[in-house]
RNA sequence: GGGCCUGUAGCUCAGCGGUUAGAGCUGGCCGCUCAUAACGGCUAGGUCGCGGGUUCGAAUCCUGCCAGGCCUACCA
């Protein structure tokens, strides 16, 4: 049976419709799903909306709306998004979902279980809007004479009975597990973030709320909902049966990556995995946390005005194209800067002009001259062999080497080396004048080419699965040849090309 | 305020103690004509944010400063 890969991304909070940065993350996550997939293994992957808490709640409010008609129509822009760009997403998750809730409670009542559950009283000056507690000290006066949160949001006198969560406990597990496995957490600035939060003491965390309604309810005190962190976590344990479905949950549990933004490093390295040990289950075996996308070197706010649609994005661009920027132009980890000029310049350069057009400049030869069938039928020559070990070597050991370590830029880079070097060959070898001198040889050129492109297509898939996919049918080469396992299969004998299609048009910046 | 990260050719980035600092794009020159006016070859271009220090030797280590980002903080 093969081998389970569980990767879930962050749920993304639906209080407003989806920007680049979910764009990216889920892109990211689905490049590796079906990377994974075409490696052989039994890919389970998730995404989905996190639908609860009090801003969900007040923005619904604001709209005259219940939260779950506003939760309802947000998830939707995020799974249309996901749909448009071709998200391989095995469940689209939501929190609101009742099986959630019972999954939730049930991870509850294994914390409480434990022990690691109190009731206690928190008060203080609360900010709607930060969703979070003050003290007296750091509040700032207003213009109005009203106290204002060190982000200049208003704050009110708020005392609620509150659940705690024994955080506090799990220091030094914590600690051991950052301590043991120096990977559990990357890049290195996220393990160091979190290293130095869980050193400075761990104090505990309330985990209740009862100022609204919208959420998970705590079982046996029906007036209090989970903070939302803790119903959000949830999810990765949700979607895969927990806690029914033991088969399901057992597969894939604990799951092989947390994809994350870097801002959410501290729920899923502290919090996350102390909520496990309370409940007695695994570790996921890794978080990575990704960098954030800047719009020419600035955020993106709302307040500034320059927040991009990617849905517009992919219209403009095409989905393959921004896919493939958003994972070669980028140091997966670290911040980015990106502007329209930059998908262009990238995708011209190196997807029409040097991958798509080595493909019909070959395809289209073979269209022309030979009928549309290619065989080997001389010897191969040493130029042949340094081709194709050169190919061989970028998408068998390269490209997979680097997506296993999430380093997508510098595969595409080992990968595009290869298409370079393929394009120098047609230079050298030119088959248009091989035609009229040595037909045989010719034949012999152009089926190597044609290996070439087969194995370039079947290696980049998972970034362009639909291009790659037209590519690869383009060359006859039939479903289930077409994974990471083939590319080690015997050249075909021969290959039936048809008249050929550019699969990547040349952009331009007026498009 | 503290911690961490980033700052390398016009642009996006790699290099992270050791020969003349690399790649791609952009620019210039030459070649080719199969191809999406695409391709190939050659070439131009850098005070490695700034100032100190360690070392035979630093973009690479230490320190101070500047700019941006993330996390965090009882600092009136």
């Amino acid at each position: 049976m093969a081998d389970p890969f569980y990767l879930t991304t962050a749920i993304h909070y639906p209080n407003g419709r989806p920007h680049l940065g979910h764009a990216y993350e889920t892109v990211a996550a689905d490049v590796l799903a079906r990377f994974q997939r075409a490696r052989g293994r039994d890919v389970r992957f998730q995404t989905g909306t996190d639908e609860h808490g009090l801003k969900m709640a007040q923005k619904a409010r604001d709209l005259g709306i219940t939260p779950r008609a506003l939760a309802d129509e947000m998830s939707g822009h995020f799974r249309d998004l996901f749909d448009v760009l071709g998200i391989s997403y095995d469940r689209f998750f939501r929190t609101s979902e009742d099986a959630h809730h019972l999954a939730s409670q049930a991870l509850w009542q294994a914390m409480e279980a434990n022990g690691d559950l109190y009731l206690d009283r928190y008060e203080g000056w609360y900010s709607v809007r930060d969703e979070a507690y003050y003290d007296e000290a750091e509040l700032t006066i207003g213009e109005g004479g009203e106290k204002l949160s060190p982000q200049g949001t208003p704050v009110e006198w708020t005392a609620e009975e509150s659940w705690f969560f024994r955080l506090s406990r799990y220091q030094e597990p914590l600690l051991a597990l950052l301590r043991d496995n120096p990977e559990w957490v990357r890049p290195d600035r996220s393990r160091n973030e979190v290293m130095r939060f869980v050193e400075g003491g761990l104090n505990d965390l309330s985990v209740s709320r009862t100022s609204f309604d919208w959420g998970v309810k705590v079982p046996g005190a029906d007036e209090h909902v989970m903070y939302v962190w803790v119903d959000a976590l949830t999810n990765y344990l949700t979607g895969i049966g927990y806690p029914d479905d033991k088969a399901t949950f057992e597969k894939f549990w604990p799951a092989d990556l947390h994809l994350i933004g870097k801002d959410i490093v501290r729920f899923h390295a502290v919090y996350w995995p102390a909520f496990l040990m309370s409940a007695g289950l695994p570790l996921p075996k890794a978080v990575f946390a990704h960098g954030f996308l800047l719009n020419r070197g600035q955020k993106e706010s709302k307040s500034l005005g320059n927040v991009t649609d990617p849905l517009a994005l992919a219209e403009r661009f095409g989905v393959d194209v921004l896919r493939y920027f958003l994972l070669r132009e980028f140091s997966f980890g670290q911040d980015g800067t990106w502007s329209p000029e930059a998908i262009i310049s990238r995708a011209n350069a190196e997807l029409a002009n040097s991958f798509g057009n080595l493909a019909q400049r070959v395809l289209s030869f073979i269209a022309k001259n030979c009928d549309g069938e290619v065989s080997a039928q001389g010897e191969p020559t040493e130029a042949d062999r340094a081709l194709q070990d050169k190919v061989g070597h970028a998408c068998s050991i390269e490209l997979p080497e680097a997506f296993e370590r999430l380093a997508f830029a510098a595969g595409l880079e080992a990968w595009m080396q290869a298409v370079f070097a393929c394009n120098a060959y047609v230079d050298e070898q030119a088959p248009w004048a091989l035609r009229k001198t040595d037909p045989v040889r010719m034949q012999t050129v152009l089926h190597v080419l044609c290996d070439c492109i087969r194995r370039l297509a079947i290696a980049v898939a998972p970034v362009v699965p639909s291009a790659a996919e037209q590519l690869l049918d383009a060359l006859t080469i039939p479903d289930d040849r077409r994974n990471f396992g083939s590319l080690a299969d015997d050249t075909p004998l021969s290959f039936q090309i048809d008249k050929p299609v550019p699969v990547f048009p040349r952009l331009d910046l007026g498009a």
